[in-house]
DNA sequence: CTGGTTGCAAAACGTTTGCAATTGT
DNA sequence: ACAATTGCAAACGTTTTGCAACCAG
């Protein structure tokens, strides 16, 4: 995710209105390694906005994806949705007992789809995702 | 996925019963390489049982998943859930157009955390997806 | 001023649950 | 016979949508 001044631009120049609304939830997003839902982000904006409701929220989530600022993330499976402003190539390590997301940054440039199955597709974007449980949550069991 | 007669001991040897919906539902499943979701199960199914429920048809899939015969996919983002009778260790390639997952097998036994995140955290799978366009949806664009 | 935005309530979506009737063993 | 299973309908949690009042530019 860029500097929130280069996102208001971005939104200007698109035609959108910069709110009090939208200011607060580029803040909340900004440098955000939470890997937060929707509900997450919600939450977050409510204590400074007590009257904020849902439906802006996942408006703006959904603007800020369109517009490639930030992603959902892939790889696990939850019933909702989690957003990551770190928008580069990196991968993830998911505790499957707290749902703690972590970036993880790995050069994985050598690895490749065997040749069998890379005929007949563009490969895009390859990602890792590690998973497992983390310190706290392995001395629970 | 085994084969379906010792899916059928396990279930009777858990004291499940075998029903014909079931026996039905491990013969969709059973070498299904098409990652299917619960519709899609739910669909075949309709086509040799016009009674069956989407009820049962989501019971005896988290069984099944329960038991460790079929594994949640994980590593795309849909709002549905898709599912996998290949349970060994293996990745995927995901068409963003179609939603096509094809298995593949590759080895990443060298592939690992960077000793930064290992310390505090204990990984049980890693997996990688691939993901970008089939060659028919290359061509639709 | 005026079109984009907000927030509410309601709908949509995939999935789960409570329960009475039915069925496998 | 008796517990497990089925299928219906209703509930669930997340996300989307229709719309009237509101507000940024």
């Amino acid at each position: 995710m860029p500097p929130i001044n280069e996102i208001i631009s971005t939104f200007r120049t698109k035609g959108f209105k910069i709110t009090p609304q939208r200011r607060l939830l580029f803040e909340i997003l900004f440098d955000n390694h939470s890997h937060p839902s929707a509900e997450d982000v919600y939450q977050s904006a409510l204590e400074k906005m007590p009257d904020i409701s849902r439906t802006t929220v996942y408006s703006t989530l959904n603007e800020l994806v369109d517009m490639g600022f930030i992603e959902a993330v892939n790889g696990i499976t939850e019933k909702h949705m989690r957003f990551d402003p770190k928008t580069g190539a990196h991968h993830h390590l998911y505790c499957q007992g707290c749902g703690l997301i972590v970036d993880i940054d790995l050069d994985i440039s050598q690895l490749d789809l065997p040749s069998s199955a890379s005929d007949d597709f563009e490969v895009l974007k390859k990602q890792v995702t590690f998973f497992g449980f983390c310190k706290q949550c392995k001395s629970e069991i």
